[in-house]
DNA sequence: GTTACTAGTTACAAAAAGGTTACCATGGTA
DNA sequence: TACCATGGTAACCTTTTTGTAACTAGTAAC
């Protein structure tokens, strides 16, 4: 959780960064994009999908599931595999997840037309 | 704009990539949380109001300006102080900004219960 | 025995993000 | 004259993030 200086914590430019703190960064939001939409995945499916190293899935991975936000299965086959899914906590997110493909998809259009 | 190595580019998932690669990291969603919210703010008052930097208040509010999120007024006073307002576009992230703000709140009442 | 697949991990390097301090020019005030 | 405030910028440094390559262990096919 972020630290704030001075102000009310409860502060909404404050929420704004404590959101970003749990899902910011480069993959979080794809991964759970992908694992709300499509289902559960592996995780060589996802290393493959994404274009993502292992070394940084794991990692990404593992902080998801820290903040309850996806579940991990390992199954009984001939090589384990794993398979990831989204929480229904993760299901929360799903008005940030539209809002921010919706807006994705329009600002690439609008740059494009430029 | 995030480029991708091998699936469709207008893919979902690549366009949640598209919109934290503009308004993702500490700052810019909170900067325009405050604009949107309180209306036009003065360089010194962001800074006070964020815990911020000068430093890099100033590059946030570059990069912010060149995706036309926000516009910059240079005032004739004595001292002379520099103003900050949202743009209309920047309207378009309201709904992102408002699911983010609201699963922020919720998530820190769910940390501050257990 | 060798190769391959699975899901990782380890060590290392590079790049990006964020921060601190000092400084500039302007003009008003004590 | 010296000091304060304004909105920055430049040099420098630290921390965080991301990436690459090599390696592990278990099992199965060749």
């Amino acid at each position: 959780m972020v630290k704030h200086a001075k102000t009310e914590c409860d502060d909404a430019h404050f929420a704004v960064q404590d959101t970003l703190y749990v899902v910011g960064g480069k993959w979080k939001m794809m991964i759970l994009s992908i694992l709300v939409r499509f289902g559960t995945k592996r995780f060589g499916e996802l290393v493959k999908l994404m274009g993502i190293s292992a070394r940084i899935l794991s990692k990404e991975l593992n902080e998801l599931e820290q903040n309850k936000l996806i579940s991990r299965k390992v199954c009984n086959t001939k090589p384990i595999t794993v398979e990831y899914s989204a929480t229904a906590y993760s299901k929360s997110l799903h008005e940030v997840l539209n809002a921010m493909i919706k807006w994705g998809r329009n600002h690439k259009k609008k740059i494009r037309e430029k």
